[in-house]
RNA sequence: GCCGCUGUAGCUCAGCUGGUAGAGCACCCGCCUGUUAAGCGGGCGGUCGUCGGUUCGAACCCGACCGGCGGCGCCA
């Protein structure tokens, strides 16, 4: 038994192998029958003739139905008519399973595969963002290993919420009531004072009713804390990860991006430096960037887009006002007015991906904006608590790993770069 | 929360100014000398989202309700 991908080989010609698998698809003729098998790592265009099976046991293969499971065996050939090059001559067959009917088929709405998407995953397209998926969270990974990092598990039932306008969601907790987290940032930022560079990837969830083509409810976010760093050096960090992350892409799933249609000259044009621009300055460029804004404009989705589809390659914008942003980010010393954050937009429309910026660690400073944002100091005790004792500089970020993933593999909306998408409609399947 | 759209066969859709429902795909049966989500012939398949109203008559007009989709705000 091997899998399809490895029997696509000159050096299985003419010898006899055992694949299983799934229909991928089947045509027949009065004395051919074609089955394509599908496994995980490729499909093969099998064989079967009247001539060598028999009519009883060709008759019960060419009835068979799109994704029934069996195994095969037969001789490999190569042969150009075959979809990837080579093809199986059966000589027997096991079936597992015959489907009576399999629901998804070449006309399916983009509504129907959702509620189907327990069966959609086993399509080649879904299998392709499946591959790069699992690339993109390894390499997220392996990028913070290789820097000296340490992987850290916040946890995701908390009492307080991170950012003040989110929304949160309840969980009952003995009698009290828990929320479901919507950011990792301020666990992990007490983590630094033991491990100084951590990192994780853990859900967020946001209870906000939102319904837009970026925004899930259940998201993966991978977040990084780092000990003694300004916000230049982590924009810096999460440079080099970003594509560190894309070029482990280009390594690992060429098969996968081209099966997904991807256009792989802006991935390529990410692997050169990000251009880092003010948000001063992105206002004053904003006309030439057909997006006239004016000063204390906050970036929403129509400009985001607007202002990406100029670029090919991810771009920071920093010093935002302080007014657009939450409470825990350090002014600028310089001009206070200033933040010292960046976010970084994807290019070809794709927008946000990246919040992130150096964390305000003087504690009169500190408490003054948790006042000033009309929030309690007692719910934040134990972060002010990181203040109190042996406070020190440090800087951190969160990245949707989902928006990332979306950009990636260019896709028109976020649902369909995660497996089981939850929105404020759908908790099924 | 706001704005727009939508609901007809398992799926994708058509159905005119109101006259009791149609196609393609899937599935089943048959035919077919190598097919590329093949071709040909036949078959199965519908309380037209729900309830009410107008009408001789409603998938179609009106009302209410229910479900779904897209976009914005919020963010990652």
């Amino acid at each position: 038994m091997q899998s399809i991908s490895s029997a696509l080989n000159d050096s299985l010609i003419g010898k006899e192998v055992e694949l299983r698998g799934w229909v991928y698809r089947i045509r027949s003729t009065a004395k051919l029958c074609f089955v394509v098998l599908r496994d995980s790592s490729n499909i093969i265009q099998c064989v079967g003739k009247i001539d060598e099976l028999g009519e009883e046991k060709f008759k019960i293969l060419s009835s068979l139905t799109i994704e029934s499971s069996l195994s095969l065996k037969g001789i490999i050939r190569k042969d150009e008519r075959a979809v990837t090059g080579y093809e199986l001559n059966i000589s027997d067959y096991y079936i597992f399973c015959r489907n009576v009917n399999f629901p998804v088929s070449k006309d399916i709405s983009e509504d129907f595969e959702l509620d189907n998407r327990h069966l959609w995953i086993r399509s080649r397209e879904f299998t392709a963002v499946l591959k790069i998926r699992s690339t993109i969270f390894k390499a997220f990974s392996d990028f913070f290993y290789e820097n000296g990092y340490y992987q850290v598990q916040p946890p995701m039932m908390v009492s307080t919420a991170t950012e003040g306008g989110s929304t949160l969601f309840k969980v009952p907790f003995f009698g009290e009531e828990a929320y479901l987290t919507q950011s990792s940032q301020f666990y992990l930022e007490t983590f630094i004072f033991s491990l100084e560079k951590v990192f994780t990837i853990s859900p967020s969830f946001r209870a906000e009713k939102s319904r837009t083509w970026r925004h899930l409810t259940e998201y993966w976010h991978a977040e990084g804390e780092v000990a003694w760093i300004g916000n230049e050096e982590m924009m810096d960090i999460e440079e080099k990860m970003i594509q560190y992350i894309i070029k482990a892409v280009l390594d690992q799933n060429m098969d996968d991006l081209k099966i997904l249609n991807r256009d792989l000259e802006p991935l390529k044009d990410s692997l050169k430096p990000f251009k880092r621009m003010t948000y001063d300055e992105l206002i004053s460029q904003s006309e030439s960037l057909g997006m006239p804004l004016k000063y204390g404009d906050d970036l929403g989705a129509d400009e985001e887009r607007k202002i990406m589809s100029n670029f090919t390659r991810p771009l920071f914008i920093t010093h935002f006002p302080s007014e657009l942003k939450t409470f825990y980010h350090r002014p600028d010393p310089e001009n206070p007015n200033l933040i010292l954050c960046h976010d970084l937009l994807a290019p070809e429309g794709y927008g946000e991906i990246i919040g992130g910026g150096e964390r305000i660690w003087n504690l009169e400073e500190l408490q003054q904006r948790i006042r000033d944002n009309g929030l309690k100091e007692e719910d934040y005790y134990w972060y002010l608590d990181l203040r109190r004792y042996g406070s020190i500089p440090h800087s951190g970020f969160g990245l949707g790993l989902d928006r990332l993933a979306m950009w990636i593999m260019h896709l028109d909306n976020i649902k369909k770069a995660i497996p089981y998408p939850r929105t404020i409609r759908r908790l099924k399947p």
